[in-house]
DNA sequence: AATGAATGAGAATTCATTCAT
DNA sequence: AATGAATGAATTCTCATTCAT
C-alpha cells in the first residue's frame, strides 16, 4: 500500500540464469499459486508468498519489482503451459474433426489443467474481477480467444473477422464461467460439468457453423 | 437491572425512518456501487465510500456495522430489484412463450439492469472471486438460478431436480459470464453481445428441452 | 476522545429540581453502575449508559458535562450512602464496644453494601486503577479514612495525628483489597472472606491499640 | 504443496535473537511500563508505547501481535523477576526464621521492586480492575499466592489446603493494597508504609499460626 | 427543554517495499 | 548477491460530544 516507485517498472528485475535462480523463480510462482488459491489475490501477501516458497522476502524482490509482477509472471507461466496444451490440441488434423470430438480434445485437457492448478481460476477470469488490481488475466483470455479464432477460421473461412472474434470470445467466456462449477459439488459432479460445457459449446457451434458443418448428424 | 447489551451483530445498525436517513442510506449504497465498480471490492475503502457519498465516515458507521454489511446491503438491493424484474418477466404466461420470445423478455431487461448498475458485475459473480472475502454475492446467483429452475420445471416437468439445478446453474453462469462483454467494446457492440447471449441460451435450450419444445421451428 | 471543552467544567450542568429530573438523574447513575460493573470504566460508553437508563443521549448531557462527571456523581452517591451507613454504625456507643463487636458493626453492613452495588468495587479502589482516568474514588477512600480516624481518636486519644492517619489508611486499604475476594468463589465463600477481613483487622487493631484496649481478652 | 499458514496466534511474533532485537524488545517493555504507569492500561496506546520506545509502530508489531500481548509480556517479565526474587527469599532456611525476620526478607525486596518498576502496580492487582480488559495480571498474583502457600505449608503442615489458599490470598492482597501507599506521601514516608505492612502481616500471622509459632515472643 | 443523528479525531493493526548488513 | 528487520502510510472502526430540529 506504499507509494509506487516509478523507477522500477520493468516486469522482471533479473532474468534468472543460474540454476538456483531458476528453481527459486519457479518456487515463487508455485507459492503464489498456492497462496492465491487459498486466500485470493488481494489477501495474498508478499511475505506469505515468500514464506510459502521458503525464500527470504528480500530475495523475492530481487526477482520481481512488486506484487503485481509476481502475479503477472504466474499468469505468463499459465499462458506458456496453455500454449503447449493448445499446440498439442489444435492441429490441422483436429480442426477437421467433428465438433464433439474436437471439444473432447480441447475441453478435457483444459479441465484437467484447471483442476491441477489451484490458482488458475483466480487468474483465468475477466468477469467481475477487480479492474484496477490485476489486469494480467487478459493475456490468458486473449491467447485462448486467438486459438479459437484460428480454429473458426479454418472451419468457417467465410466468417468475417468481427464475427470470428465475437464467437471465439463467447466460447472462451463460457468455458471460463463453467469450469469453476467443478469445484462446487453441490451442483454436479465434475464430469457432469465437463459434459455440460461440451453440450453448451456443441449447441452453440451448431448455431455458429450450421448443422451440417457442426457434424452432429 | 436490565442486562447490559454488549452484542450488536445486526446487519444494520439503524434502520432509517426519516426521509433524510433514507436518502443517506441510499446514497451510501450508490456510493458503494460506484467505488466498487471503479476499484473492486477489496480495494474499496470505507473512507472512499463515505467521501463518494458526501457523508462523514462516522455517519456511514451509524448505518452499517462494517464494510461487509455495506456490500451485503448493496447486494440485497440488487436482489430486491432483480426480484421485481423477474416477477414481471417470469409469469405463467411467459413460461408458455416460445424460447426466443422468453429469452427476449428475460435477457433484455437483465442487460439493461446490468448496464445501469455499475457495481452489479462485481457482485453478480461466483467465478474466480476471492474465496474468503465476500460471500454475499452468492444470494444473487442463487435467486436467479432458482427462478430459472422454476421456469424449467414449468416447461419440462419430466426433468429431475438434479438436472434442473444443473441446467439452471449453467444458464445463469453463461449469462453472468457474457454480460461483462458489453463493457468491452473491442469485442462487439452491446446489442450484438445481447443477441449472442440469446443465441447461446437458445441453442442450449434446444438441447435441454428438445427441438420441438424449444420452439425454434 | 474529542478535545475537552474548557468552557464547561462544572461538575453538574443542571441541578434537577423537577420530579422527572430527579428520577432521570438517579436512572443515569443506576445505569452507570450497571454498565461499569459489566464492562469497566473505560469500556463504559456514554451511549450505553444512556441506553441502559432509557433516556436519550442528549438528555444525559443535559445533566452531566462529560463522562467523568457521571462517574464522579455516582461516586458521590456512594459516598452519601456510605455516610448514612457510617452514621448509623460509628456512634459514641459503638466506639466503646470491644473491637470484635465494633468490626461486626462496621464490616457486615459494608460488605452488604459492596455486594449490593455492582459498580462500587470499580470505584472504591485506589490500587492499580488508571491514574489519569478516574480520580473520583479518592473521595470515597478519604471519607472512610476520616471515619476510621475519628474512631481511633476516640479509642486512643494519645495517638498523634500522623499515626492515626496512617493506621486508618491501612485499615481502609485492607478492607478495600479484601472485599473483592467475595466475588471470586475459587478462594472462599463470601462469609469466610468477611470473617477473614475481621481477623486481619482484629489482629492489626490489637497491635495498634494494645492487647488490653483491643478487647480480645 | 505445503499448507498455507493463515493462523498466527502466538503470543510473540518474533523471538529476538540478535542483540539489537533483544534491546528493542526490552525497550518496548520498558516503554510499556512507563506509559502504563502514566495513563493506565486502557489509555495506553500502542503508538504512545512505540513513541516512548523510540521505534516505529511497525517495528512494535513485528515483536507483538497486539496490545494485549505486549502487556502480557511485561507481566511475564515481572513474573520472571519476581521468581528470582522469591527464589532468593523463600528458601528452606528462611522458612524456619521467626516471622518478623521472614517478613523483612520478603517485604523489603518486594517494596524495592515495586518502587523500581513503575508499571508494576498496574499489573499486580486484581482488586477492582476492569473485568473484561486485562486478564494477564492474574498470573502475578497467582505466583505470589503460590509461594506464600508453600511457605505456610512448611510452617503449618496441619493447615488444610483451603485455609492455606485463603490465608495466602489474604496476605497477598494486603501487600498489593498497601504497597501503593508508598507513592502517596501525604500518608506516610515509604519506610513507614513498609513497616506497617510488616505489622499487619505479623499480626495476622500470629492469628494464623498461633502466638508461639509466629515467633513474636 | 428534549431529542438523537451527526461528527471526526484517534485507536489498533497490516503489509508492500526498502536497505543496512 | 542475499537476507530479513525495519518502516509508516493506509485501513477499519469507535465513541465522546454537539447542535439542528
Amino acid at each position: 500500500m506504499t507509494k509506487v516507485d516509478v523507477t522500477t517498472n520493468a516486469p522482471l528485475r533479473r532474468v534468472p540464469r543460474q540454476e538456483r535462480g531458476e528453481r527459486r523463480f519457479a518456487a515463487i510462482l508455485d507459492a503464489t499459486e498456492e497462496v492465491i488459491a487459498a486466500v485470493g489475490y488481494e489477501a495474498a501477501t508478499t511475505n506469505a508468498i515468500a514464506a510459502q516458497a521458503h525464500i527470504p522476502i528480500g530475495s523475492l524482490y530481487q526477482f520481481f519489482p512488486n506484487k503485481e509482477a509476481i502475479v503477472r509472471a504466474l499468469s505468463d507461466r499459465y499462458l506458456a503451459d496453455l500454449r503447449v496444451l493448445f499446440d498439442r490440441v489444435f492441429t490441422p488434423d483436429t480442426f477437421a474433426l467433428p465438433v464433439p470430438r474436437l471439444l473432447d480434445g480441447v475441453i478435457d485437457p483444459l479441465a484437467a489443467f484447471y483442476v491441477k492448478h489451484a490458482g488458475f481460476k483466480q487468474l483465468f477470469t475477466t468477469s467481475g474481477a477487480p479492474p484496477r488490481a490485476l489486469p494480467p488475466s487478459q493475456n490468458i483470455d486473449r491467447e485462448v480467444v486467438a486459438r479459437v479464432e484460428r480454429m473458426l477460421a479454418a472451419r468457417a473461412p467465410e466468417l468475417d473477422a468481427a464475427r470470428r472474434l465475437l464467437y471465439a470470445t463467447v466460447c472462451t467466456h463460457i468455458v471460463e464461467a463453467l469450469l469453476p462449477l467443478m469445484g462446487q459439488d453441490d451442483v454436479a459432479a465434475p464430469e457432469a460439468i465437463v459434459a455440460e460445457i461440451k453440450h453448451v459449446l456443441s449447441a452453440y457451434m451448431e448455431f455458429v457453423l450450421g448443422p451440417a458443418e457442426a457434424g452432429c448428424a
